[in-house]
DNA sequence: TATGAATGAGGTTTCATTCAT
DNA sequence: GATGAATGAAACCTCATTCAT
C-alpha cells in the first residue's frame, strides 16, 4: 500500500468510474465489426497521413473507443501489419491464376501506392521492425515469379533482377509521395514508362 | 508469489479476434470453482503487487472472465475483504486448541505478512473501508486470550497491552515493506526481537 | 516524411499552437519559484497519497503547467528524490552540532514520517531505484553517530546495531501506516516506547 | 548524421536549477553565427529525422536558445526552406561553369539526397507550401538547362521532358528512403541506372 | 451464470510556441 | 538579440466497469 515507484497507474489513486453516458455498449457481437472498422479507418488514415498518424485519429473514425484500437492492435505496428498484409494478400489472390502477368501485379501495387502514401513503407528494405520484412519478402517473390516472362515478352527491361522490382515499386511510390490525389495515377503511368515497365493499373482496390 | 504480472500490454488481447466460442461457458457449475479461483488469484496478486494491483490481472491469472469477476465480488473491496477473512480465519483456527500459545499466533501471522505485502492493510486501524476494522478486531480479540499468559512466561514484554499487538504488528508489517522475499524472514525475526516478543514462524502458510 | 514507425509524436501531423489565454508565462524569473512550489505540492500530496500519486495533481497544487513539471522532474524518481533530500538533509543538520542525541535524532525523523506516509520509502532496503538508497545510507550514518551514546544513556536498548536503527524506523513508520493524521504522534511514540528507544519529537517539522 | 537525436527525455533540463546566467549571453553580436548554427543543426536533423523532427532537437544541437529559433525562423517551414535553398543555391552555383553536364548536376542532387532522408520533399510537386515550389522549379531550371546535350550524348533517355527530370529525381530519392545509410549510394545508382540516366555522384557535399 | 469485448476517464509524456529578463 | 523556462494541447496507454450473448 505505500510501494515506491509502483508504476502509478495502478494503486491508491481512486478510479472514478467510467459509463456515464455515451455510446452503448453492443457487447461481442461488435468485435469482428469494430475491427474491420478499424482496420479501414487506420487504412485511410496512414494512407493520407502515412503510418505514423495519431492513433486516436483512427479510434475515433472508426467510431470506437481507444480501448478497444488497442484491444484489437496493442502496438502500432500490429495495426501497421495489418493493413499491409491485406495489401499483400491481395497481390498474392491476383497471382494465384496462372494467365496473370507482371504487368498485372505491378498494376496491383500500383494501385495499393496510389491509394495510399504508406504503401511505400512496406517495400522498402532497412525498415525498423521484423513484421514488415516478411510482407515485403511475399511480394518479391510473387513478383520475382512473373519475371522472366516479362523479359521475353519486353514488359520488363533485360536485366531486371528481383531485387530491381522492389526498388522499381518503391521509387514509383517516391514519385508519388506528396502529389495530389488527382495526379497519382498519371505520374504513375510516368514513373513506369521512365522504368520502361508495363503495367495495368485496374481502376479501383481490388480486395 | 513470483512473477505474477505478466506484461499487460500484451495481455487481454484476441489473438484470433473473431474467433467464436473460444473458452467453453460451463455455466453455473464453474460458479464455486471460479470464485475459489478468483480468490487464489487475488492473494498472490495483492501479494505481490499490493490491493491496488490491476483486477484484470486477478480475472487473468484466475482464468476467469472480468465478468465473473464482477459477479463475485462487485467491488475491489469485497475481493479485498475475502481474502484477508481466509487468512483472519486461519488464525482463528489455529488459535481454538488450547496448547496454542502467543508466539504460534504472532508467528502465523507473521508468515501471512511474510508471504503477503497488502497482510498490513488488514491490522491498521484508520482504513478506509469500514468492513476491515472487524477483521482486525478479529485478529485482535484471538491473539488478546494468549496475552497474559505470554507475558507470564517472559514470551511478549511486561506492560504490553491488547492494542500494542495490533501496533506490534503492523509495525513487524512495516518493516518487510519493499524488502526482497528472500530476506524478509530474517526481517521479520529481528523486528520480533526488537518488540521483545517470542514468535514461531511456521514453515508455509497454514489454511 | 514517410517513416514507418517513427516516434509518432514526431511527424506529419499538424500540430495545434499552444497557448490561448489562461496562466500567463511569468518567464525564467518564476523557475526558482516554480521548483520550490511543485517540491512543496509533491511532500504534500505524496504525504498523503504515496510517491505514486499523479503528477498532474502535483502540477496542479503547485499552480504549476505539466510542461514545467517534467522540465523540473524528468522522471517521477527524480521528485520523490528532491522530495526526500530535503528531509534528509535536514536530520543533517540538526545532527551538526555536538550536543544533539540520539532521541532528538530519531525524533525528526519520526516528525517527518508523521507529516508523510511516504517517508516509509526512504528507509527501507530493497527499493528498485539506486538513488533512494543513498539517501538511506545518509540517515543510516547520521544515526549511528549517537548509537554508542544512546547505549551507554539507557536511550537505546543494548545490543542495538546501525542496522537495526533503520529497521526500527521503518517499524515504526509502518505503525503509522493508514492511521488517521490525529493519532499519529501518539501511535508513534508508543512505537518508540516498544521498541525501547527513547524520542523527543519536534513539534513542527524543522527545514 | 548519426545519432543526431539523444533521448530527449534527458534534454532541456536544468541540471542545477537555479543556475543564473548559464551560458553567457553574447547579445547581436551572436546572430550570424547563430543562424549558421541553426542551419547546419537542422539540415543534420532534419537529414536523419525529417522535416517534422522536433524544433527543440534543431535548437539544442545549434547549441542556441529555442528563442533564438523562433526569431531567426518564425515558422518551421522557414527553417525548411532556408536548409532547402541551401542546397538549391549548390546546384545553381555547380551548374554556372560552361562545362558542367547533367550527371554532374544529378550527382550533385543525388548526393543531397543519399546525406539526407529529407531532401525529396524539396523535389516533389504538391507540397503543403508553397515556398517550396520554386525551389524545385529552380532545380527544375538548372537540370532543364543541359536536357538536350544529355539526351544528345546518351547520358539521358531521349524522350526526357524536362517534367521527367524533377520526377525521376523524386522517384531516386523514394528508393532511398528507409535505407540504411551504407546503402544508399549504391541503390541510388542503381536507381539511376533503371532509369537509363548517367550520373556522377561526388564524394561529399558540395555547398 | 460465464464470457470477453466495449467504453471512456484519467494518467503520462512530448513539443510547438510565447515571453520576461 | 539571446536565453531558457513556462504553458497547455494533444498523443499515448491503462484499467475499472458495463453489458450483449
Amino acid at each position: 500500500m505505500t510501494g515506491v515507484l509502483r508504476d502509478p497507474r495502478r494503486g491508491d489513486v481512486p478510479r472514478t468510474p467510467a459509463r456515464r453516458g455515451g455510446a452503448p455498449n453492443l457487447g461481442p457481437r461488435a468485435a469482428a465489426g469494430n475491427r474491420a472498422a478499424l482496420l479501414a479507418a487506420a487504412r485511410e488514415v496512414f494512407g493520407s497521413a502515412g503510418t505514423g498518424a495519431p492513433l486516436s485519429a483512427v479510434a475515433k473514425r472508426a467510431g470506437v473507443g481507444q480501448g478497444s484500437l488497442y484491444r484489437h492492435f496493442p502496438e502500432r505496428i500490429d495495426l501497421v501489419v495489418a493493413v499491409f498484409e491485406e495489401q499483400v494478400v491481395a497481390v498474392e489472390e491476383l497471382a494465384a491464376p496462372p494467365g496473370i502477368e507482371l504487368p498485372d501485379l505491378l498494376g496491383l501495387v500500383t494501385r495499393h501506392a496510389v491509394d495510399s502514401v504508406a504503401f511505400v513503407d512496406l517495400v522498402r528494405p532497412g525498415v525498423p521492425d521484423t513484421r514488415l520484412l516478411p510482407l515485403g519478402d511475399r511480394v518479391a517473390v510473387v513478383l520475382a515469379t512473373r519475371l522472366d516472362d516479362a523479359i521475353a515478352s519486353g514488359e520488363a527491361p533485360p536485366g531486371t533482377t528481383p531485387d530491381d522490382l522492389l526498388l522499381a515499386v518503391s521509387m514509383m511510390a517516391g514519385g508519388l509521395s506528396g502529389v495530389a490525389e488527382a495526379d497519382r495515377v498519371r505520374r504513375a503511368k510516368r514513373a513506369w514508362e521512365l522504368l520502361g515497365f508495363a503495367v495495368r493499373i485496374p481502376a479501383v482496390t481490388q480486395g
